[in-house]
DNA sequence: GTAGGGTTAG
């Protein structure tokens, strides 16, 4: 009996008449095990229409064609048909073809799949081992990759330029990893280590490990570089914060000849999010338009992301608006650019659209509105939302109960948060109770503050901002014992905080500054022109906030020291280096604290009223466009999601 | 028949 090819599958797959003339893939009932497993499937699928049809033999080129097809467009259920006719042909045994589908169903991220067809072949050779391997590399496999290698080396195989290349790219991404050093030897000996496949692989290891010399020297050893051992090189650097080496390789790209594609614009944009530097990604941003570049998702939702947390959120709309395709990142990453903003109601309203437009909201388009909602106290919508998630199929994880705890804490409702963790189906995480406690800072509730800390110390040790936090909650409560035993406590188990600093950029320069700068050459004229800011600030109401800064002295001396904490340095800096009117981004490592917050949200505000009644011209101090709305987290920070944050007050 | 580089949260 021969099967004829389900309708379905012949207009999907858009070949001719000629596959229903395939031979019929095998029952359940066969006596050969190798050829029984993709029928159960194949036989639901297939209707008794189907089972009409004449027998000419196969050959091996439409085979070829077929399983290419389901490969390229991940066509998994086609591809077990195919498989199924396969089987019963004179191929069923054919390494060639074991292979290819071997391959169809790795790419497809069938890997059981993957793995059964393996398994039953009964000859192997290295193509066979090297797609396996791969299809564990590409799907975020990297112990069985590095497993199956080991096993190909036992079996007596060896690897090409392919496997290692899948290897290395296993090894990278596999967190314990320490056998990347063993892999670069063993390319050397096989003479691969300069061919730009396993080259691009293996510096993109190095960049992973933080080795940024031995990934530049790989890079330097290349027989030819291609556009992805150079996007391999900036995206390394731009992951490390190295923007200004990103950068300069970038030129190095362009220079010998490369067009830059999306990979290297996402890392770019990426990178100079991260760090700040917004003219230079506006440079890149240029280039990118200049080359007649479209802007697609990829790079796109990098850049809507580097307007948004540079301050500009009008930008970073233009780039959604602009888009020429959207994914669901492009959706997630402008609700995130209106939660960062401090903008609930607007990205409540963008969900909403998302979803009116057919798009499915993921989990981190959840976690963006919750995050929204948290930041711009709206409690019910934020419930409501992480309700609906759960109706909608997605299992919240962590993240999600980390930002209800937000949601909750900074509403005020502490007892409905710590009820909320108690009943939680997880065990809570260290971030959970870090959120909590951050609540506790906010509506000064030192008893279940101390309660969440002891939780936190369990679970990170390491971390110090926590510390930072009790530290605040019990000094701003007038209870300097329990404050001093909290620094003791830092100080025995070596706790560090992280030095706060801040940085401008102007002409193209960065300029950084740390709490007290003394050494600045500006020192003198930075002081005076703070002293004129503070003077207009304190008409508009500004009072020190000095309830927490320093344990031994007295209110003077507290004053004094809080004016020279170094955003404060950074906004006087720039006013003295900038023309008038100009906008003034200051960034910062670490969370701006809560007089800072109000200094310059109150400085922003005179300075562009003295630029309004054209009395005295200055620069317009414009760190972010809402300050009123928003959470001092969301405003100064920069990379909001590696690095670590904590109040930028001195211990 | 097999390979390397990129995005959204906290």
């Amino acid at each position: 009996m021969a099967l004829r090819f389900p309708p379905r599958l012949l207009s999907q797959l858009k070949l001719s008449r000629r596959l229903n003339s395939l031979p019929a893939p095998v029952s359940e009932d066969s006596e050969d095990e190798s050829l029984k497993f993709p029928s159960n499937d194949l036989l639901l699928r297939t209707s008794s229409n189907d089972l009409e049809g004449s027998y000419i033999p196969a050959d091996r080129r439409f085979y070829n064609t077929l399983l290419k097809k389901c490969t390229v467009f991940k066509l998994l259920i086609q591809g077990r048909i195919v498989h199924a006719h396969i089987l019963q042909s004179i191929f069923r045994h054919d390494i060639v073809m074991g292979n290819t589908l071997l391959n169809m169903y790795a790419k497809c991220g069938s890997l059981e799949e993957a793995r059964k067809v393996f398994e039953k072949m009964p000859q192997r050779d290295f193509v066979t081992w090297t797609t396996l391997i791969s299809g564990y590399s590409q799907h975020d496999r990297p112990c069985d990759a590095l497993l199956f290698f080991n096993q190909m080396l036992r079996f007596g195989f060896s690897p090409n330029e392919f496997t290692l290349s899948s290897v290395i790219k296993a090894a990278a991404a596999e967190r314990r990893g320490c056998c990347g050093h063993q892999l670069h030897g063993f390319c050397v000996k096989c003479g691969f280590d300069s061919n730009v496949h396993v080259g691009s692989a293996l510096l993109d290891l190095y960049t992973r490990y933080g080795l940024m010399d031995d990934a530049q020297l790989v890079f330097d050893a290349l027989e030819s570089r291609n556009d992805v051992s150079w996007n391999a090189l900036i995206a390394g650097h731009a992951r490390r914060s190295g923007t200004e080496k990103a950068l300069e390789l970038f030129q190095g790209m362009l220079r010998d000849g490369f067009r830059p594609s999306h990979f290297s614009y996402a890392s770019l944009f990426g990178a100079c999010s991260s760090t700040g530097f917004l003219e230079q990604g506006k440079w890149v941003h240029a280039y990118m338009i200049k080359s007649g570049e479209k802007l697609v998702a990829f790079a796109g939702n990098t850049l809507l992301d580097m307007y948004a947390k540079s301050g500009s959120i009008h930008d970073a709309r233009k780039i959604f608006d602009r888009l020429a395709k959207r994914d669901v990142v492009s959706w997630n990453s402008l609700l995130t650019a209106y939660a960062q903003h401090g903008f609930g109601k607007e990205a409540v309203w963008w969900f909403e659209e998302m979803r009116r437009v057919g798009i499915r909201p993921n989990e981190i388009s959840f976690l963006s509105v919750l995050t929204a909602c948290s930041h711009s106290g709206l409690l019910d919508e934020g419930w409501h939302y992480y309700e609906l998630m759960k109706k909608d199929g997605i299992v919240p994880e962590a993240w999600h109960y980390v930002t209800v705890v937000d949601l909750l804490g900074r509403a005020g409702d502490l007892n409905r948060a710590l009820r909320f963790i108690e009943e939680m189906p997880i065990e809570p995480t260290a971030a959970i109770w870090k959120a909590l406690l951050n609540a506790c800072r906010m509506h000064k509730n030192t008893e279940l503050g101390a309660y969440a800390a002891e939780h936190v110390f369990e679970l990170d040790p390491d971390d110090p901002g926590p510390h930072v936090i009790l530290y605040n909650i019990y000094a701003s409560g007038g209870r300097w014992n329990d404050a001093a035993r909290v620094r003791k406590k830092m100080k025995e188990s070596g706790v560090k905080k992280e030095p706060a600093c801040s940085w401008v950029e102007i002409e193209n320069a960065i300029h950084m500054f740390v709490a007290n700068d003394e050494r600045h050459p500006q020192r003198e004229e930075i002081a005076r022109k703070w002293e004129e800011v503070l003077a207009k600030i304190k008409e508009l109401g500004y009072v020190p906030d000095t309830s927490h800064v320093i344990v031994h002295v007295d209110q003077q001396e507290r004053e004094v020291n809080l004016q020279y904490h170094s955003e404060k340095i950074a906004l006087a800096f720039a006013l003295l280096n900038t023309p008038p009117g100009s906008t003034i981004h200051i960034k910062k490592n670490i969370r701006v604290c809560g007089d800072c917050h109000t200094a310059i949200k109150l400085a922003s505000k005179t300075l562009v009223n003295t630029i309004a009644s054209n009395v005295e011209l200055e620069s317009a101090v414009l760190l972010a466009s809402s300050w009123s709305k928003i959470t001092p987290t969301s405003v100064m920070t920069y990379d909001a999601a590696k690095r670590s944050k904590l109040e930028s007050l001195t211990l």
